[in-house]
RNA sequence: GCGCCCGUAGCUCAGUUGGAUAGAGCAUCUGCCUUCUAAGCAGAGGGUCGACCGUUCGAGUCGGUCCGGGCGCGCCA
């Protein structure tokens, strides 16, 4: 309905603003209506007046007053009439559309009783979105780090469905090369350590004690006797074995956060195929493959990237950029629309060279998007805790999790833009209080939960429910929150950024909360009973709707 | 040196293709629990938007130069 009304008043719009200028008749305006920053700047506003102006040459104010004019002409043969109280244009020219309390009221019945058709904007018209995130090397447990990719890949997602997007959650495992033989290096020394053999885990090798439980674990299994430090054999099942643990804790890391897969794609399943060979194969029919220094390169740069890359080493073994280009070529083939990255900020130096490979296989520009989320470091009371990877000293996902749960850990996660660094306060987090952003939006649910519930047990009967008897500034500001979910939804959509949603929420529960002080829900007046439990019905509703988007529970009680 | 992110209230941050009086939360201060959850509400104070030029009807937002902070610049993955 709100998208209904908008593309109406667009045409609208378009059609006030030719009779306006005659002059302007081929110019087609991309016009936008907006959500004012303040409510009392009505519900839509379009900055439409500054960018005719110039044009009939008149002051944005009396342009702003003559598109009015046509408008409401126009308005009147409209069936959409009814559903506009009024236009105004206000001081430097914005001309501002305020709802009518008929359609308002229409909207809030939508959302209380059947929230399902109040319809999110089918942005998406099942377009196939894969969006690929975390995909951290499986040498050790997961980082506070890759909770924030991991958090905000899932809502993404989730986002993106709601919108009518046909998305695939995918997790890349790079199960071969180097690192992996170092870890597998690794282990071995600790086994080594376990049976009192000599053992040195070397620059490269993996430290964390971690590894000592698999070492444990796979003696226990293995029995001690196959291990010298001969053994190549050995060291191989290793890799493959510790490999295999860590994924396994890597995917629980990944479930107690609320995070489920669709595809784990294996780099070592796609390197027993011939991609690899014949994606290079492809490059270099191309003409974008030479070779120099005995090594076989990448010509990226005539795609845009600073320099070209090295795909094959002079020892003969590929850069990672080769199974990643194979994968990639896997992407295209699977015939997504579009695919989403989500990287850390120490990979945005790799954004040219795998765009470049992208295009180089022939896919538009805007097929690859990559998403650089910023690292999250972590407080305690205003104390930086650094923490080193290799060395193994620093706080996993999962003890962050154990130490203020899932909703907060989500919730905390999202909270900021993914450009920015996040500062994640733990001793914020773990308060129960006020000061936690997360405790306030569920409370509000909470509240609402109550309230119902005891009208359930006290009132047994409502009078038929008439809305306009909501009529005070905190109840139509509460309506006005409601409304604005699908823009707030759409906008976390288009921009990849949930956090528009913590933002919008927050207001939803602000407004809620307010009104929840300032009146009784279950009043001696059975009318006004009525028509304030279908306001917080309706709260309630989007409450949930968009909590459940970030993946954060709505709690009945608390 | 080059590239990316950032610089807005004491702290953490919003500010949507440039737009209306620069906003929240925390912290500080003042009020509010015999009535549906006080994990709450109402209000107050607090700003040279890092600096300087420029673009224009209009700049926190765009461009340039500089200052300050974080990260990245491999035949690693």
């Amino acid at each position: 309905m709100l998208k209904t009304l908008s593309k109406e008043l667009k045409t609208l719009l378009n059609k006030a603003i030719v009779a306006v200028s005659s002059s302007s008749k081929d110019k087609k305006f991309d016009i936008e209506l907006s959500l004012p920053k303040d409510k009392r700047f009505g519900n839509l506003s379009t900055n439409i007046a500054f960018q005719v102006a110039p044009i009939i040459k008149d002051s944005p104010f009396n342009t702003a007053e003559k598109i009015k004019k046509e408008l409401l002409n126009l308005l009147i043969s409209s069936k959409k009439r009814h559903w506009i109280e009024s236009i105004n244009v206000l001081k430097p020219g914005f001309i501002n559309i305020t709802y009518s309390r008929k359609f308002l009221n229409i909207l809030l019945k939508l959302i209380a009783d059947s929230p399902s058709k109040f319809k999110l904007h089918n942005i998406g018209r099942k377009k196939k979105v894969q969006i690929e995130f975390v995909s951290a090397n499986p040498t050790g447990p997961l980082s506070i780090a890759h909770g924030r990719q991991a958090v905000v890949g899932d809502a993404v997602s989730r986002i993106l469905k709601a919108c009518g997007y046909d998305t695939t959650k995918e997790y890349f495992i790079n199960d071969e090369g180097n690192q992996i033989d170092a870890l597998g290096k690794s282990v071995m020394a600790r086994c080594l350590e376990l049976e009192g053999k000599d053992f040195n885990i070397s620059e490269d090798g993996y430290q964390g004690e971690y590894l000592i439980d698999i070492a444990k674990d796979f003696i226990k299994r293995f029995g001690k006797a196959s291990f010298s430090k001969e053994h190549l054999n050995i060291k191989k099942i290793l890799s493959v074995y510790t490999v295999k643990l860590i994924m396994d804790g890597i995917k629980k890391d990944l479930d107690d956060i609320g995070v489920s897969m669709d595809v784990w794609f294996s780099q070592k399943k796609l390197s027993r195929t011939d991609a690899i060979d014949n994606v290079i194969k492809k490059l270099k029919r191309k003409k974008l493959i030479y070779e120099k220094d005995g090594a076989v390169w990448f010509k990226s740069t005539t795609y845009g990237d600073d320099k070209d890359r090295v795909i094959v080493k002079s020892t003969g073994e590929y850069t990672y950029l080769a199974p990643d280009i194979a994968y990639h070529e896997n992407k295209i083939k699977r015939k997504f629309s579009k695919v989403i990255n989500i990287w850390g900020p120490d990979h945005h130096g790799y954004i040219p060279r795998i765009n470049a490979a992208v295009r180089a296989l022939g896919v538009s520009d805007d097929f690859l998007e990559v998403i650089i989320i910023q690292l999250a470091t972590l407080y305690k009371g205003g104390k930086h805790i650094s923490m080193s990877t290799r060395k193994g000293q620093y706080i996993t996902l999962r003890q962050l999790i154990h130490e203020v749960g899932l909703d907060v850990a989500r919730f905390f996660f999202l909270m900021r833009k993914t450009s920015s660094h996040l500062d994640f306060d733990l001793a914020l987090a773990k308060k129960k209080s006020m000061d936690n952003p997360v405790y306030y939006i569920q409370y509000a649910h909470a509240r609402i939960c109550s309230i119902l519930q005891k009208q359930k047990e006290d009132i047994k009967r409502l009078p038929r429910c008439d809305l306009n008897q909501l009529n005070d500034a905190r109840e139509r500001a509460l309506i006005n929150a409601l409304v604005d979910y699908p823009s707030a939804v759409e906008s976390a959509a288009l921009s990849r950024e949930p956090y528009f949603l913590t933002v919008y929420l927050r207001k939803v529960a602000e407004a809620f909360h307010s009104f929840y002080h300032s009146h009784r829900v279950l009043d001696d007046d059975l009318t006004k009973t009525a028509a304030r439990i279908k306001l917080i019905k309706a709260t309630k509703n989007i409450l949930h709707a968009g909590l459940n988007l970030l993946g954060v529970s709505s709690p009945t009680n608390m």
